[in-house]
DNA sequence: TGCATTTGGTTGCATATGTAACTATTTTGA
DNA sequence: TCAAAATAGTTACATATGCAACCAAATGCA
């Protein structure tokens, strides 16, 4: 009696679309998508460098550890993000007196300005999206969310 | 005073740590690789490859393009990781009947049995995770996923 | 001191991925 | 019925990404 479908008999049926991970992937990757569609014609500006960009606009200064740190990118990432910003003029590095190996980054005027013309945007996205949730489903969200990091975090590994 | 600081003062600071999308990519990107790590090392198989068994599984005899539908991966991606998982012998293709362009898909016995193996492992992170939820969270989970699914989706753009 | 180890950052290379162009079949509609 | 348009799927090419090896400066410690 049917042996092909034992397999998917003796398991729980797994309807993708209802798969957590599935779904938070799809829904961060569409979100990701929708907001670099904000800088990245206007500005030819990657998620790196976006994202990169934002730290520094934020907290002038820092070196490319720091970012790697803040971003969740890792050091190569950064590492290529840094020197195409600074070819495209929206960033410099500046030694470090006390650490010879360590370059400080800064946004350059250029940067500033192009930072200041996209925050808005991304800012003002974010709020479109919270928007749609009910205050309380908001609170819920930000709960959720610091859950979900806790039980992931390499700390405290799930099983 | 202070020209410098003119553009993170007139503008909302960004906390990249506190802003939703940053958020929701981290936490979905820890937990794909956390899934990724059930299967990967073990059975050789990437995200995208399992992603096309797990339908499968579900639904023998899909087209390539069927598979497309439901797990939003592009044709290209589902072209290459079905000839990549028939080299695997995983899965095979049959011609259709009906179309001649079109190729229906079955995982093979081998494939049968490898997501006979990854799949209840991947159910039981699932359920795990959902487990350092309360059930209330769990269900504004829910409620949330749907909300933001539906403010992003294409028909009903955002802004 | 001075040599081994660590750390900040970059580079090379192999692989992955996205876009567009392409083949082959099917569908449409004049 | 037949040419034009659409569709299933693959291939080619250019770019992105990840990992390991690498250089140079800093640190640890005998």
């Amino acid at each position: 009696m049917n042996e092909t479908q034992t397999v998917s008999v003796d398991t729980a049926p797994l309807q993708l679309s209802h798969f957590l991970p599935y779904r938070l992937s799809v829904l961060s990757n569409t979100i990701s998508q929708a907001i670099a569609a904000l800088y990245e014609a206007e500005f030819d500006l990657s998620v790196w460098h976006w994202r990169v960009m934002a730290v520094l606009g934020e907290r002038p200064g820092l070196t490319a550890r720091e970012v790697t740190e803040r971003t969740a990118m890792d050091k190569v990432a950064v590492s290529r993000a840094v020197s195409a910003l600074e070819t495209k003029g929206h960033l410099e590095r500046c030694e470090d007196d006390r650490d010879g190996r360590a370059l400080r980054l800064f946004l350059t005027d250029q940067g500033k300005r192009t930072y200041g013309q996209v925050m808005p945007r991304v800012m003002a996205y974010e709020t479109e999206l919270l928007s749609s949730l009910s205050e309380r489903d908001r609170r819920a969200l930000e709960r959720v969310l610091g859950a979900l990091a806790a039980a992931t975090s390499p700390e405290k590994p799930l099983w």
